[in-house]
RNA sequence: GUGGCCGUAGCUCAUCUGGUAGAGCACCGGAUUGUGACUCCGGAGGUGGCGGGUUCAAGACCCGUCGGCCACCCCA
């Protein structure tokens, strides 16, 4: 009988994994709550036809990566490619847009791409969106905040932050109208990739790594000299809070975004460590998108920060990878001694909740337990044996530092224990 | 979806130009019977990803397939 494996694209995070996992968490959900963001949890399925409507019906992600199936009532569903869609779907549904709203979320997205570095088909991302704000500030805050976050996870050294605008719908779209027809005129010359995105997504096509395509648009015409007065402006306002605050950036005029709800400001953070993938965290503004959902048009702007790259690149960095380890283990042999060793352990804990215990299980001679013991990578180990159990004592033994092996009274064990400064801190 | 490289014990890898598989680490047990680490001894663990083919003989060669990694594409 053949195994059975995890799907492809859908790895496990293993335990020497979880803790900088855990610890990404807790530095995000910190950091956002100090900026008065407020965590929103949404499904990890919805309507097939959300994403359909947000992402746009002809990009990569709609047309050819979703994971998408029909529920047992012929419900076309579709497992969430990202976060932004049903972020904007809650809180239309749930009547979050009156005022003012600073959110995020956290956890699994779906594509069904090939897996590489960075890349994985269940992958996780946090996600940070702004309802009902329509000034660069909020832009500028995003940034900011997102810095912060890289100063906290110690990663802010290896991360340059790339930011354009690509302006509004309409200035967008006599852009691209422009570039297709400059592009056009060199068809036969553009690499494959590039033919095709002249009708998918033209856009796409600056930032081609084909050297050929990128020297026919040297003379191509620019986003810059199309973008509508009100873009430019928030832009260069944008530039000067970044200034002000004292963030490096580049502006990168063919920096556009994949999907088709971006608009005016977007950025990207980008790291050149980790291979081909990457960028870590990319966002900008979506002014139309509730409205396009069915909403009362409201301004929005958002990012999201890929998790497994966040770690690749902690990782890359040298950040721990070490297991959590117990303090203490508990040894004993004998049916007496392990009745005795359960009970004072269970008040240990009453006593000291923060103390990580393991109790031996399992049986086993004084030397195979103490074994176990030492591979735990426990502090101390509370040894009882018949001796201990008819004196009402216990024996410590250090497994780490040079003390001495001592048997004290049970009635001194909580004391010992608050007076052990490397097993309570 | 396309391409390159790879697939031998839990892990990292060896097995020279085809002759029926080995090491290190990890794991389990033991070294005068209540004590770990270091050392020593012993043990378990592989239908060599899977399926076909060539051959007297294949882990080694050929084909297919599945899986992994990296890149393209796309994107966080």
């Amino acid at each position: 009988m053949s195994e059975i494996r995890a799907i492809r694209g859908m790895g496990d995070i293993l335990p020497a994994d979880t803790p900088v996992w855990r610890a990404v968490e807790a530095t995000v959900a910190a950091t956002l709550t100090s900026y008065g963001y407020s965590e929103i949890r949404m499904p990890i399925l919805e309507k097939t036809a959300l994403f359909k409507r947000s992402i746009g019906e002809v990009t990569d992600i709609v047309e050819k990566e979703m994971y998408t199936f029909e529920d047992r009532n012929g419900d076309s569903l579709t497992l969430r490619p990202e976060g932004t869609a049903g972020c904007v779907r809650a809180v239309i549904q749930e009547g979050l847009i009156n005022a003012t709203r600073r959110l995020w979320y956290g956890g699994p997205m779906f594509r069904h791409e090939r897996p590489q570095k960075g890349r994985q088909r269940q992958f996780h991302q946090i996600g940070v969106e702004v309802f009902g704000i329509a000034t660069p500030d909020i832009d500028a805050e995003m940034i900011v905040l997102s810095n912060r976050l890289w100063k906290a996870l110690g990663i802010n050294e290896g991360l340059q932050l790339q930011i354009n605008s690509i302006g509004s719908p309409a200035a967008r779209a006599a852009y691209r109208d422009a570039l297709v027809t400059y592009l056009g005129q060199y068809r036969d010359a553009l690499d494959q990739d590039s033919q095709r995105r002249l009708e998918s997504n033209p856009l796409r096509i600056l930032d081609s790594k084909n050297e050929k395509t990128q020297s026919i648009l040297r003379d191509a015409p620019s986003l810059e000299q199309y973008l509508d007065a009100e873009s430019a402006q928030d832009f260069a306002d944008l530039r000067r809070l970044l200034d002000a605050v004292g963030i490096d950036y580049v502006v990168n005029r063919s920096l556009v975004r994949g999907l088709d709800y971006y608009n005016k400001t977007v950025f990207e953070w980008v790291t050149d460590r980790l291979g081909a993938q990457g960028t870590v965290c990319a966002g900008g503004r979506y002014d139309s998108l509730v409205g396009q959902l069915g909403g009362k048009p409201t301004p929005a702007v958002g990012f999201a920060l890929g998790m497994e790259r966040l770690v690749l690149l902690l990782q890359e960095q040298g950040a721990g990878s070490a297991l959590e380890e117990p303090s203490v283990y508990v040894v004993a042999a004998g049916d007496e001694a392990q009745q005795q060793a359960l009970v004072t352990v269970e008040r240990l804990r009453d006593q000291f909740p923060q103390l990580a215990i393991v109790v031996h299980a399992g049986g086993g001679s004084f030397r195979s337990q103490m074994k176990k013991a030492d591979k735990s990578g426990a502090r101390i180990a509370l040894i009882w044996g018949t001796d201990e159990v008819s004196n009402a004592t216990v024996t410590v033994k250090a497994l780490r530092g040079q003390a001495r092996q001592q048997t004290i009274a049970l009635s001194e064990l909580g004391h010992f224990v608050s007076g052990s400064a490397a097993l309570t801190d």
